[in-house]
DNA sequence: AGCGCCCATATTGTATACAATTTGCGACCG
DNA sequence: CGGTCGCAAATTGTATACAATATGGGCGCT
């Protein structure tokens, strides 16, 4: 993707996210525009990446709202990432090389001091967060099953409400790493995906009471 | 979608899986634009959506491409299938209505037909197929399954190299229907989930028999 | 007052012209 | 002869004007 689209795509992605556009609103493509700077053509076609990704969606005519998100939505994506995810963990297991797995121990290391640091830091963890699970995802060697993943993870909801994560959370999600690593050092492939889904479930329960009657 | 774009989606969509465009052939938004007989902004719109199906590639500075698949990808699109379908299925287990079981029987009829005629109707067989499969996506009632699913059933692949499926790979797929019923009728998530992995994955290797030395 | 029809307006869809980028070829130099 | 530099052609990206369509509200009819 190109320039004018691409940063319309970037700009609009993070109106959404930041709550500029708030759940529900209709946004028209002359609005868009506006607000990226550029023409509609580009917006466009930033629209229907949108569109793909969920945060955006269209009515039975094609007039463009920002998604709002249920709960049995996001159930639904927990359920399907945990299973894409988990999948991606087990081949992971039968192909990281030991370099891999060092760059994977480097990063948890950013992520335990991201946690262990008073007051923890949030986006640094998330940012951590985000390059682990995304290694995992590289070394499974599937672009399908990368691109479906990309569709789940760093949804709306997740990133709005990760920030109610407890001290607790961070602490489980830093230890479920660390036992991750020991997973794929065993080239343990069920051990691996078992481990995963336990991560991410408890990832959904501790999000579903952190966001309490938000939303 | 709205006319022109979506003409020009099904057209080239069309051209693509009858062969009349090769994989690996470059093709120009102009020259879509002169089969479609629209004008290069409606074929954007339509290339986009056949590159996110996988039917077009892009190259790295943004040339579209006839996609080639590769035994890797094949692979990759079945196994992928056999886990997100394996998961409909025990939902739908979960789900089905009494109503929607007894249609899986009419369409499961219509398919026993096709596979007992002689010569087996190809087309009719794929298409109570089709159905068959869209009826179990349906019950379960996960719309970012459905949109996955969509993404990888009825490939070029897939398609073009149904017609090598030998009488008794036919006969095995009714009636592996046949059990995936009985245990929707059992109310037997695990069962289904089980019976439609088996289905699929057996459906890989008559596929890659079938391929023989082709593509 | 209620209902439905119709038109003004808002919004999305399409065509076309032009801009930016990439490619491939050919001339020029070592 | 080989390479590399640059320019013309091919291709994709963007802006804009116009076309098609959907919506909502007002007006008249009953």
């Amino acid at each position: 993707m190109t320039r004018a689209s691409d940063n319309a795509y970037r700009t609009i992605r993070h109106a959404v996210l930041g709550g500029e556009l708030i759940p529900g609103e209709q946004v028209t493509e002359e609005r868009l525009a506006e607000i990226t700077g550029v023409s509609r053509t580009p917006v466009r076609e930033a629209v229907r990446k949108l569109e793909r990704e969920l945060l955006l969606v269209r009515n039975q005519s094609n007039r463009i709202f920002v998604a709002e998100w249920s709960g049995d939505e996001i159930d639904e994506m927990f359920t399907l990432r945990q299973l894409l995810e988990g999948h991606a963990a087990k081949r992971a297991a039968e192909r990281l090389t030991p370099e891999q797995i060092q760059q994977l121990e480097v990063v948890n290391q950013e992520l335990h001091g991201a946690v262990e640091q008073s007051p923890p830091d949030i986006e640094r963890f998330l940012d951590a967060n985000r390059q682990f699970h995304e290694l995992i995802t590289r070394a499974a060697r599937s672009p399908r099953l990368a691109e479906f993943l990309a569709m789940l993870v760093e949804q709306p909801v997740v990133l709005r409400t990760a920030r109610h994560y407890s001290l607790e959370d961070l602490s489980r999600s830093a230890h479920d790493h660390d036992e991750l690593i020991a997973a794929f050092k065993a080239k343990d492939p069920d051990w691996a995906r078992a481990l995963m889904g336990g991560h991410l479930r408890r990832a959904y329960h501790s999000f579903v009471q952190g966001m309490g009657g938000e939303q």
